[in-house]
DNA sequence: GGTACGATTGTCT
DNA sequence: GACAATCGTACCT
């Protein structure tokens, strides 16, 4: 018997709190088209951003030139530049001017591969398939991402867009970071598809315990 | 105008 | 497992 996935409303969901949302977008798929390249890489690990109550969040000192596509409305991409060489990219997620986010760390390339090999190679060094999109800033490079698609609206198959699971998604994994001070009790940020070899097993946060 | 730092990656031990 | 590279952004004087 063949198992479904649950249908998934993407417009809707990207509009809840960005916890809400983090382990549904696991399964998820987005597709970037340039000049003709499309390259498609399905999910694997996020990691959640939830704006001004996450001092980890780069929204956390309220909106600034570069964070500003995290204050859109859910459903658009916020691309950022990290350690000067990196590009890495979120979902952004929840109302317009509340800021939130899920940072895409790893993922499968479903398709597209040639292309995404060639980026990766260009931009740094590729061991095997499996580094292909393991590590936010490798996710980026794959997709060929660049503040020349920050604030891109994901849901209508534009340049960058984002679609639903097209096969049921494994096991999930759930890890808390420390030294995130929330309210009180620590919150789960990451979530993993835990049977995917593709997780970036580098730097586990705070995780490590399961 | 100057400085400190990072939502990472790659290399070395 | 540990550390350096690298440069845009944010924040301070």
């Amino acid at each position: 018997m063949i198992q479904k996935p649950p249908v998934l409303d993407l417009a809707e969901l990207l509009q809840q709190p960005v916890l809400q949302v983090a382990e549904q977008l696991l399964g998820c798929v987005i597709t970037s088209r340039f000049d003709d390249q499309t390259v498609s890489i399905r999910l694997t690990e996020v990691e959640a951003y939830d704006g001004d109550r996450d001092p980890g969040s780069h929204a956390y000192r309220g909106q600034t030139p570069r964070n500003s596509s995290m204050f859109l409305s859910g459903g658009h991409l916020y691309v950022y530049r990290s350690y000067g060489i990196h590009w890495c990219a979120n979902v952004v997620c929840g109302p317009a001017g509340k800021a939130g986010g899920l940072l895409m760390r790893a993922g499968e390339v479903v398709s597209g591969i040639e292309v995404a090999r060639k980026r990766r190679q260009a931009t740094g060094v590729l061991r095997s398939d499996r580094d292909l999109a393991r590590g936010p800033g490798r996710l980026g490079a794959a997709l060929g991402m660049s503040d020349a698609v920050n604030g891109t609206w994901l849901l209508d198959g534009g340049v960058v867009s984002l679609h639903a699971p097209t096969q049921p998604v494994g096991l999930v994994g759930i890890s808390t970071r420390t030294g995130v001070a929330g309210t009180g009790a620590p919150l789960p940020y990451r979530y993993y598809l835990a049977d995917d070899p593709t997780v970036s097993s580098h730097r586990p946060h705070a995780d490590a315990s399961r």
